[in-house]
DNA sequence: AAAAGACGCAACCGCCGGAAT
DNA sequence: GATTCCGGCGGTTGCGTCTTT
C-alpha cells in the first residue's frame, strides 16, 4: 500500500502545467495548506515540494533574469557576507534582507563561493611547489593586499604592495598604503591574528588616542584558531599566499575564506570591499576576480627573461 | 572538436519545532 | 502528555550549461 502511495508522488522538475495548478491554488487559498494540493488530487506532489516550488520559483517579486542569469550584485554579496558573519548559516534570515532573493538563492551563492575558494586553496598548495609562469591577466605584476582590522578598537592594515615582475632579474615594488579614515573604514575586520608577516611590515591603527598615529609593526599574537584553519595559516608563511586575496583593483579580502576560519566575536563584524583608488571601478562580483590561475604570477626564478 | 572540470541552480532529504488531535 | 501532521529550514545532490584544456 505504501509502495503505491510512493508511486503516486511525483518528483523531479516541474512542468508548466503543474506550476499553473499551483499558482491557481495559491491565488485561491493563499500560500498555505500545501498538503491539501495533493489530497485534493490537484497535483501528485508532496506539500513540501509544492511549498518549495512556490517559495523558490513562483511567488511574485523574485529576482529572475531570463537572459543574463541573475548573479548577486556586489551590494548583495556584501550583505550576505556581513549577515553570514553575524547570523551564521541562517539563510532564511539572511534572505529577508535581500528583496527578491530566497534562502535557496543565498545558500547556493554561499556554497558555490566556499567551494570555489576551497578549490583555490587546494590548488594553491600544488602551485606553491611548482609555480607556473605568470598568466596573461596578471603578467608583470604581483599585487599583495590587504588590510585587516580588529574590532573594536585596533585596526590593522597591510597596505598594498604592487610589485613589478617584468623580468626575473629586475623588479621594483611600491607600497600603496591605506591612510585615510575612510580607507580604514573600508577595511576588513578580523580578530587578532596570529599571523606573522615577515616579508612585509604593516601598520596598525587604534582608537586609543595615545596611539593615534599609524605604527609600523611586526607583531605576532596568539589566538586559538580552529584546527581546520591552522593549515591555512601555515601556508601564510608563503609570501605569495597573500596573492589569493586578489589584485589591487578588486582586492578581495580574506573574509572569503571558508568557515570556520577563525572565531569572530559576535558583534561589530562588517566586511567591505577595499579599493586602492576611489576612481577605480569596484569589483562587481565577490571573488569573481580571483584569477583562476592566481598563483601564476609567481615569478619563477629559473625563468629566463 | 572533444573531454574534463567548474559552475549555477532546482529540487530532494532529514531534522526540528509547533499545532492539532 | 503522547502521537501525528505540517511547514520551515539547512545540507546535499543531481544535472544541464559553460569554460578551459
Amino acid at each position: 500500500m505504501e509502495a503505491v502511495k510512493k508511486e503516486e508522488i511525483k518528483k523531479g522538475p516541474w512542468k508548466a502545467e503543474e506550476d499553473e495548478v499551483l499558482i491557481n491554488h495559491v491565488n485561491r487559498y493563499g500560500p498555505r495548506d500545501w498538503s491539501s494540493i495533493r489530497s485534493k488530487g490537484l497535483l501528485q506532489r508532496t506539500g513540501k515540494s509544492c511549498r518549495l516550488r512556490w517559495v523558490n520559483k513562483l511567488r511574485p517579486n523574485l529576482k529572475r533574469c531570463f537572459f543574463s542569469g541573475c548573479k548577486f550584485s556586489a551590494e548583495e554579496e556584501r550583505t550576505v557576507i556581513e549577515l553570514q558573519a553575524e547570523f551564521g548559516n541562517k539563510w532564511a534570515r539572511i534572505a529577508t534582507h535581500l528583496p527578491g532573493r530566497t534562502d535557496n538563492d543565498v545558500k547556493n551563492f554561499w556554497s558555490s563561493r566556499v567551494k570555489r575558494l576551497a578549490r583555490i586553496l587546494h590548488n594553491s598548495s600544488d602551485a606553491s611547489t611548482s609555480p607556473k609562469p605568470p598568466s596573461r591577466r596578471n603578467k608583470g605584476k604581483i599585487v599583495k593586499p590587504i588590510q585587516y582590522f580588529y574590532p573594536p578598537q585596533v585596526y590593522y592594515s597591510f597596505g598594498l604592495v604592487e610589485e613589478e615582475v617584468t623580468t626575473a632579474s629586475s623588479s621594483s615594488s611600491k607600497i600603496l598604503p591605506y591612510s585615510s579614515s575612510d580607507q580604514v573604514d573600508e577595511a576588513l575586520r578580523l580578530p587578532e591574528l596570529g599571523i606573522k608577516l615577515e616579508h612585509q611590515p604593516f601598520a596598525f591603527w587604534t582608537d586609543d588616542p595615545l596611539m593615534s598615529e599609524p605604527h609600523i609593526a611586526n607583531q605576532q599574537a596568539t589566538i586559538p584558531f580552529y584546527p581546520e584553519s591552522r593549515e591555512l595559516l601555515a601556508r601564510l608563511d608563503n609570501p605569495y599566499y597573500y596573492d589569493i586575496l586578489g589584485p589591487a583593483g578588486c582586492s578581495e579580502p580574506l573574509f572569503a575564506l571558508p568557515q570556520p576560519f577563525f572565531e569572530l566575536p559576535p558583534a561589530e563584524r562588517r566586511c567591505r570591499h577595499v579599493s586602492k583608488d576611489d576612481d577605480e571601478e569596484e569589483a562587481d562580483v565577490f571573488l569573481d576576480d580571483f584569477p583562476a590561475d592566481m598563483f601564476d604570477q609567481v615569478d619563477d626564478p629559473n625563468q629566463s627573461p
